[in-house]
RNA sequence: GGCCCUAUCGUCUAACGGUUAGGACGCCGGCUUUUCAAGCCGUUAAUCGGGGUUCGAUUCCCCGUAGGGUCACCA
């Protein structure tokens, strides 16, 4: 680890973790696993009250999920005491004061601790932006603690990034009007100005930051729906920011070695869950069977029962595991174990030729089959495929696939052959031929 | 409304000031080992508007316009 680079994901359990809040967290360590830096994770809840432990727990299964693990763990709460000395230190310096009020609301104080602004200009570089200055005089002497017990969010962010040596504060960027305020604190406690970078924002299709209200669901229901964290992170990886190259599919190794912050996108970007998918199946066709059978068994916590080839047919039609499972418990794949039942107007339908001649055929790749030494989906192809193009493929792998499958969709006949073996594939093919 | 940020195909984006403005997703069409997919090939589609600067602006500057963010004793 580099101590030269620290970074932090310090959102607030008010809520679950959306795909806005995450791309924020894959930003965040990305960069600090390139830096070699440290990855903090802090839990905001100086909102005592809509602090949620549901939604910490929520927060932390979904990097969890992600693999993004951490270097550094706390809760705002933990560091009152650290706040208070802070606060009374600010006090001292005249930088803070005590401030009666006269209380708005039920719930506001009659005394509260404001910061002495000096209602100046204040200056920030952002790395994607460049300087970006504001006259923080309108914001008055804000609130930094309801009382020496109850610091705001402001004094807890400035400290506790202080403290944890913070480098980089990579952030969405509805806190740049937040920055100002932060480095006034921060230059009243003398600690040093990270840099800054702030993320456009994700929108939902409403062009709206992404927000439960606009549709946003939490992350971990992508993976419910069977998605994949590498591909969730590659997807929203390249959701405001772009490598060189035209190169779009990546593992999270391959990230990590390219990313950077200067090539981060300035303008917002709207979540498409129609290319997520895209991603999750590039993510899915990557897998061998074997890795495929396997992520599939802990996603769904029970071990398929179909053959290994099936899983292979699977990744050319199915975008995520959630659909991968819908049609393995539909019993789409029953009929390679058990002889499919099915009408001789389906074994004709596609065959383009008339019973006799589908008859001749069938015989034909019965006979041949029964030669066939080392069965497989290729030697059987061998075997087959020239006479099928001699004579028509429709009139020959038509019948046959219906033959092997009984269905009017399926694998083609020779995946069905490699996997249903020899006598098995004969066997059906005989049956066919009783039918004609 | 004040302040701040942003602006290339529908979406994600590429393009040291000089390209027929490129790629990807989606859509549509075609090809193929019949069918459904996958794969391959192709089509459709964009520089917000107006002024500058320049031999030359997607690119730099200004003004509009549009979109967004933020203005808490939330974070």
């Amino acid at each position: 680890m580099n101590p030269k680079t620290a970074v932090r994901f310090p959102p607030s359990p008010t809520g679950f973790l959306q795909a806005g809040n995450v791309r924020t967290a894959v930003f965040n360590y990305l960069y600090a696993r390139q830096q070699s830096g440290k990855f903090v994770v802090r839990i905001e809840d100086t909102d005592r009250e809509r602090s949620k432990k549901e939604f910490e727990d929520n927060i932390m299964e979904t990097l969890e999920w992600l693999g993004f693990h951490h270097d550094a763990f706390f809760r705002q709460s933990d560091q009152v005491e650290r706040h208070k000395q802070v606060l009374k230190g600010l006090i001292e310096k005249g930088a803070a004061y005590v401030s009666k009020e006269t209380p708005a609301e039920e719930s506001q104080r009659s005394e509260v601790i404001r910061f002495k602004n000096p209602n100046s200009d204040v200056t920030f570089t952002d790395v994607l932006r460049g300087d970006i200055t504001v006259n923080t005089a309108d914001l008055g002497d804000f609130v930094i603690a309801k009382s020496m017990d109850e610091p705001l969010y402001h004094l807890g962010v400035v400290v506790d990034d202080f403290d944890e040596g913070i480098t980089h504060v990579i952030r969405g960027e509805d806190h740049i009007s937040n920055t100002p305020r932060q480095i006034l604190i921060l230059r009243a406690i003398e600690a040093p100005i990270p840099v800054y970078t702030h993320l456009p924002l994700v929108f939902g299709t409403d062009h709206k930051k992404l927000s439960k209200r606009t549709g946003a669901k939490p992350v971990l229901q992508y993976r419910d729906e069977g998605y994949l964290p590498e591909a969730v992170i590659n997807y929203l990886a390249l959701l405001g920011w772009h490598p060189e190259g035209e190169q779009e599919v990546f593992s999270v190794d391959e990230l990590i070695k390219i990313f950077s912050l200067e090539r981060i996108q300035k303008s917002s970007g709207i979540f498409d869950e129609v290319k997520l998918r895209w991603f999750n199946q590039e993510h899915l066709k990557l897998l061998s069977a074997g890795q495929l059978e396997r992520r599939y068994s802990t996603w769904n916590g029970k071990n398929p029962e179909v053959p290994e080839a099936i899983w292979n047919v699977l990744k050319a039609s199915c975008a995520t595991l959630g659909e991968m499972r819908q049609r393995i418990e539909s019993g789409e794949f029953e009929f390679l174990d058990n002889a499919p039942e099915y009408s001789q107007e389906l074994l004709l339908k596609g065959a383009k030729a008339d019973a006799s001649a589908v008859k001749t055929h069938l015989e034909h790749v019965r006979d041949v089959l029964r030669d066939v030494k080392l069965f497989t989906d290729t030697s059987v192809k061998d075997a087959i495929f020239g006479y099928a193009t001699e004579v028509g493929r429709a009139a020959v792998l038509w019948p046959m696939r219906v033959a092997l499958s009984g269905k009017e969709k399926s694998p083609d006949p020779f995946t069905l052959a490699g996997i249903l073996g020899a006598q098995k594939t004969i066997e059906r093919i005989e049956k066919a031929l009783s039918m004609l």
